[in-house]
DNA sequence: TAAACGCTAACGTGGCGTTAGCGTCC
DNA sequence: TGGACGCTAACGCCACGTTAGCGTTT
């Protein structure tokens, strides 16, 4: 006989680095049972199962759920293991990528927010603005039409990405081309997002290099179909010709406010 | 007034895309109310409210809880937002370490495993093998003189990396040096794992590129100190000589089979 | 005898999904 | 009148953490 120096659980767990709780939670999830019990209901562990503690952790990294560690443990010829494990770094690879587009995500929100906290509003401007490469979606529906109908497009527009199992991706607004802008007619023709140069050649738009007339605006949405309008009076009478699309850029206001400036639009209007 | 056409909760979903029990639960956690209730109970939504439901979802994209985002809605002010929204960017960085880390397990067991599925037992060899780097850590009490010292002792090796927030990383085992080997003494010096360049000066072993004899062997750990002492012996006898450690790599069979053959270890003993 | 440890039972966490059972609308 | 829809209440999931209350060991 060897000298067998048992461990009570709470020795074990100092052991293990783990907590008692953690201990009695597998006992009774029969994940990792102590090798005797006393008359008094005490545990008592034995230093070899430190090893089949150190398995169970280690399986705990790979994401593996404890139902999961416990069929493995109970699973006697171990056929499926390595399967399993190709499983879970296919399910990593998935978690991988969504991870990468929740940093998108936050860090095109953060740029949106700090440029949000510097715009002028209602003072209109001519800037040089460089090519931007886009993803289009038609509305087909405008919004000043039938509100309900827009909603609907814009939704089957969010749903598309979600399917993709892609995001929308800032800056995003709606385009105004070229002939309703010089009709001074708030209609979109296309949702527009962030595109890259692997965007399907169907969804890409190219915004041009160029000038444009700038303005940003923030109010309702019936205020920004107004100043839009009269913005657009007001670039004519100034005798700049309008050459090219509106883009109208959603600065994500309702993330700051609530009210009835709830949305702050930034029209950019290609111009001669 | 214009025509207000509300929704049940039955529309509303299917135009957000989620269910009705979604949005009940956002009813109940008032995350979300609809804008009327009729008499009879039933709930009725408005387009504008697809709105508030799209932005409770890109919140929940950048991974907030139901808990932040109610408070967040109910913050009047939303100075708190920016800050926010940048500690769930830190957030994010320490689950992408996380998973890569995750990435890395799972592969390394993968390789391991693969490995094991070829490996030839009790079948000398004589090899050429690279440099490679190595991470240490001394054991100080070997496993043949105190079996729980020495658990003890690994399982301050394994706290040292928890501590740290990284990974153990396979290859890893023992290391037993030329002394010991010399006089055929299975008596671990350190402990190993993969190492890299950026491993810590003081910590960083190189095994040395050159002829190895290499053994591998499956059993109950006591088995393994007779198998390797009768390795040396066997080394002496046909003429080589030692020339440097002995390494021990763990195949961490104990992922396929519970029995005595628990143990899998490959010797690698560092020849003329 | 008191402090330190052992035990069990039961509830809380989060974001819904899932019955079960009932009322309402077309 | 039947079937599709609406409602609520209550339990399930998962890996423990956290009381609360009691017994045991030193």
């Amino acid at each position: 006989m060897k000298k067998k120096k048992m461990m009570t659980t709470g020795e074990f767990a100092k052991l293990c680095k783990t907590t008692k709780e953690t201990l009695f939670h597998y006992d009774r999830e029969n994940l990792l049972k102590p090798k005797h019990v006393s008359e008094n209901g005490y545990r008592h562990y034995g230093v070899e199962q430190f090893v089949d503690f150190d398995i169970i952790s280690m399986l705990k990294e790979t994401g593996s759920s404890l139902r999961e560690i416990k069929a493995y443990l109970h699973d006697t010829d171990k056929k499926n293991f390595l399967p399993f494990l190709e499983a879970k770094r296919l399910i990593v690879k998935e978690e991988k990528k969504k991870l990468a587009q929740r940093e998108m995500i936050l860090n095109d929100m953060i740029a949106c927010l700090h440029e949000i906290s510097d715009l002028e509003y209602d003072a209109p401007a001519i800037v040089e603005q460089e090519e931007e490469l886009l993803e289009v979606f038609p509305v087909e529906t405008a919004s000043s039409k039938s509100m309900p109908e827009f909603v609907e497009k814009f939704a089957a527009y969010l749903d598309h990405y979600k399917r993709q199992e892609t995001i929308l991706r800032w800056p995003f607004g709606v385009i105004i081309n070229e002939n309703n802008v010089s009709n001074s007619q708030y209609i979109e023709q296309y949702f527009f997002s962030r595109g890259t140069s692997s965007t399907v050649h169907d969804r890409l738009h190219i915004k041009p290099k160029g000038t444009y007339a700038v303005l940003a605006h923030k109010g309702a949405m019936q205020t920004h179909v107004l100043t839009f309008e009269s913005f657009v009076q007001q670039i004519k009478k100034s005798g700049d010709r309008i050459l090219g699309n509106a883009y109208v850029y959603d600065m994500m206001n309702y993330f700051l406010q609530e009210s009835d400036a709830k949305y702050s639009f930034k029209y950019c209007i290609h111009i001669l």
